[in-house]
DNA sequence: AACCTCAGTTGATCTGGGTCAAAGAAAAAT
DNA sequence: ATTTTTCTTTGACCCAGATCAACTGAGGTT
């Protein structure tokens, strides 16, 4: 249960301190602290991890699986403000509660520390601190770029949009097909789809039906899509075509 | 010019670090290295502060005036992502550029700091990456408070959700009025709530009337706003109506 | 005083995506 | 194997907000 995993990213996953490619949790001596404190917990699909207004008591990072932030209105609409995937971070070190809820979208596996010994380390461990921003930062500008998404773009383009930011973070390179195919399982229903762009599921299942008429994706079963082009694909998502998907 | 001046929350705003009520820039004597190495810089209204992918020199805060970050797309939709009001901080330690255009709504006092100075005193100083972090949680936390707006909210819920953050970060009470009372003066055009809003201008204009026909705010000339009933602007917004408005 | 320009309002019409409804398809339960 | 449940697709219709267009009104400028 202790094994470390790497995604397909390269960061070590096993880890509520995100890396790049160098897994800093291995080679810094002083947080081997981290390992006295460190506990996992299960979640099935579906259930919550954590209410909005309770208090958290630990902090955490996703090994496997999917959850996902959500906001909800007394009404009942509601939007999905943000997708871990495994090595993503969750907790808000100095804070008490969460103003979200978060759910396992799929069965979810967590590294957890409790929150009082995690909080006192950070303030010993100016590293963990800076880590810390680095990825609150990436963080606020995910939540910026969704903001373009959610208050400008057309249904196909948000569709597009969300596919292009899964399989980036999620797909691996086909070994088969042709250079920059990807091949992914959606580990989202099109309702958690719809909660994510503004959209009812109607529309989400309509427009995937017409992405893959237009041949701009393929999809075998209701989950498993292929990319044939991932350029074709981001310029159906009104993003900049750079070229480079791994830059 | 290097006057220290107070806004209504109370928050020292002549200074990058944000401070709720007790201003640690003037307790904590190692801050006073900032002082040496502090500029000013003025905007007019209209113009760039920072074009989104330029190399940024500098970090900083706003002292007067308000600033926004916006993202465009190729074909000229655009988004706003922030609003930048006095005491709030721009700027991304660590980081290279910006991926937002920083742009003068009106006109803009900045308090700044050579970026690589800024840095190497945070690296010193744990207690400016702590500030740092928690600014950064509650920008992001605002960010995803938005990204409800902008997703499942209508025209009406979003123009009033709007108004009630703006109000409460910059208005007044009123002393003639009965208790909550709150008069403003908007600074944003028209056209930059609706960027703010993922609407149309003409929508803006439409919902804007329809409020004030319904006695939900008052206008005198275009952008004079007063608002006789806090709680009710709130129920408008569709927030959570928990009464008190200055937690 | 006539002329701009720029911000805002209002009306008429159109349409993308929402809503309501029905039916298929795959997994889970009996 | 059959029923139930959960997820998904598709069709028909509608409406909130976009689009297109005309107009108002407050400053400025000369």
């Amino acid at each position: 249960m202790s094994v470390q995993t790497q995604n397909a990213a390269g960061n070590c996953s096993d880890c509520p301190i995100r890396h790049r490619a160098v897994c800093a949790h291995c080679e810094k001596p002083e947080l081997n602290e981290l390992e006295s404190i460190k506990y996992y917990r299960n979640f099935e699909a579906g259930q919550s991890i954590i209410w909005s207004g309770d208090k958290m008591g630990f902090v955490g990072s996703v090994v496997s699986g999917i959850a996902s932030l959500t906001q909800t209105m007394e009404d009942g609409r509601t939007q999905m403000v943000g997708l871990l995937l495994p090595s993503d971070f969750v907790g808000r070190p100095g804070r008490e509660g969460s103003p979200y809820d978060v759910t396992a979208t799929t069965d979810v596996v967590m590294c957890c520390f409790r929150k009082k010994p995690f909080e006192e380390m950070m303030a010993r461990t100016p590293h963990i601190a800076h880590r810390l921003l680095e990825m609150t930062l990436d963080e606020l500008d995910a939540a910026r770029e969704w903001m373009l998404v959610l208050g400008r773009k057309t249904a196909r383009e948000k569709i597009a949009s969300l596919l292009s930011i899964i399989a980036r973070r999620d797909a691996s390179l086909s070994s088969g097909g042709p250079v920059g195919t990807l091949v992914f399982d959606l580990p989202l229903t099109r309702e958690a789809m719809a909660d994510y762009l503004g959209l009812t599921l109607e529309t989400v299942s309509r427009q995937m039906s017409a992405l893959k008429k237009d041949g701009v994706i393929q999809l075998e079963g209701k989950r498993h899509v292929t990319i044939p082009d991932m350029g074709r694909l981001m310029e159906e998502a009104g993003d900049d075509t750079d070229g480079g998907m791994l830059g």
